[in-house]
DNA sequence: GATGCTCTGAAAAGAATTCTTCAACTGGGG
DNA sequence: CCCCAGTTGAAGAATTCTTTTCAGAGCATC
């Protein structure tokens, strides 16, 4: 009688000439605001529609579920596939590649962390975090663990170009605490930690918390403990079809962070570039061309 | 603590610093797929977070509310107020931000340069690259320059979890050449360079293929010198809204990269996977949870 | 390396929910 | 006017869900 791939709606306009007044009264009170009318308990959507809770699970039964709750997890599912995203559901990104490629099933998730991050960002976090990285009258560190390092590294070349007075502290040697002497009050600290948190990283911001340094923060979806101690955070969803995880979420954030930042000191940072491109011009290292 | 016209999503995030691990977890679970994810019973939300029924129940009452129905409630009600919300706000990625913000503005160019980019991936070069350095028989080098040492890094660090015999070329020193020593016939050399191109990567590139080497390149749209030189490279758009590129689709192809190899590879990477955790363990340099 | 603390999930008690039965009702036809 | 088929909702039984309790496990501290 039903197709399986029917909707609730398309089920119950089908079948409302053979529902009685009462289900029909309830098939409105469903429709009327859908899907979420259907969502609470039996006993809810009973009383909504002004009928018995028999009624109702007589006419999920009519329309072809088990029950009220296999009703009630259809429509769920009906919404979960509404509400996942039209630009997600993209077609193929590398298109010469059948679906199941790795490539397109690691841009697709990738996508969608980047999606989930970005929908959580906190624009007065960003703003703000920005507009400190943009004042030159506080010093920049920037510290990154294991995996994270390359991300810092990545941030402290960028930096370097737009302003002055970036250090980075590399996590190699024990010389930790040297970096410390040199933080004042008020400078910014930028500290990149995900899975797995490493305790010196922690240390770090603790002590630098201590000597009132500004703590931002790079972390994953779960949060490293150094959020305790981070004036401002980023958290980032870092999951992929691997066995490890995905920093491209992180580094689209950093990217933005920089951007702003440069926009910010626009004319400082023009003249950094130029200088550099004239030191360049003159070691030889680069190619003007080609 | 809350204000009463908080989202239940604004609420996660708010007190997201203040929940534990399980309830992290839940928390990421139920933003996953807001605010589907919290419709089933207390039972289905536990086990789609992977996590005990318990844990939802204290979660929701850190939250403010009374018990999960009195939760679930909240979140139906949020639903209804969202889909009758006649003018359906148009997507944006940080939804919080206004479409001319620069993260939005930002994003928006990144979704462009990885759909072009990969688009224009050649799957045979995508998997011959990946079988070429998952053959353990092969030596891996890795050099990066100025811009792209830090992919480099990256690149080396998860090659390392993947297969022994792997060697970054650090960019810092003249000792190149030195490197070329172990080099030998079908060994692979992957090289990154973005504008400005390097003369000395263009040099070692040179020196490597007269050795018979593999090459391997990652590069921009205006695709460097040394894929005269290159068995196979990928190109990538770079462009950005900003003084410089962005190397977040170079970044993609990588981690792909990576993803296939330690999977092609897989039973010896788990196992190296699994000594480094030990390891870990030993040296209590990391955290196991928070 | 031991002690105390917090967190977590298994299990059970308690509170809903869902389902079933059955009597009452409605409206049309004899 | 009465009867009957079909429909409806009240009440109870069974199930499922929610909450609480509690013991074990992991982390931090000394």
């Amino acid at each position: 009688m039903f197709e399986s791939s029917d909707t609730i709606a398309e089920r119950l306009q089908k079948s409302f000439s053979s529902l009685t007044r009462a289900e029909r009264q309830l098939a409105d009170s469903i429709l009327e605001n859908y899907p979420v009318s259907g969502m609470g308990t039996i006993t809810i959507v009973a009383r909504n529609a002004d009928v018995s809770t028999p009624t109702v699970a007589r006419m999920v039964q009519k329309l072809g579920f088990k029950g009220f709750p296999d009703f009630q997890a259809a429509l769920r599912q009906e919404l979960r596939d509404k509400v996942s995203d039209p630009i997600a559901k993209r077609a193929t990104w590398a298109g010469a590649a059948p679906d199941e490629h790795i490539l397109n099933r690691f841009t697709e998730a990738v996508i969608g962390n980047i999606r989930q991050s970005l929908g959580q960002v906190d624009i007065e976090t960003f703003d703000q975090s920005c507009a400190w990285l943009a004042d030159l009258d506080r010093a920049v560190f920037v510290v990154g663990g294991r995996i994270t390092r390359s991300l810092a590294d990545y941030f402290f070349l960028h930096m370097q170009v737009a302003r002055p007075n970036v250090t980075h502290i590399q996590s190699i040697s024990n010389a930790w605490p040297h970096y410390l002497l040199d933080m004042k009050k008020d400078d910014v600290l930028v500290v990149f930690d995900v899975r797995r948190y490493e305790n010196s990283t922690l240390k770090l911001a603790e002590m630098a918390a201590e000597r009132g340094a500004r703590i931002i923060l790079f972390t994953d979806q779960w949060c490293s403990p150094v959020s305790k101690f981070a004036d401002r955070y980023f958290s980032s969803r870092i999951v992929v079809p691997s066995a490890w995880d995905s920093m491209i979420a992180v580094q689209l954030l950093l990217e933005t962070v920089i951007a702003e930042v440069q926009e910010r000191n626009w004319p400082a940072t023009k003249q950094r570039m130029q200088s550099l491109e004239d030191m360049f011009d003159r070691t030889r290292f680069f190619r003007k061309f080609t």
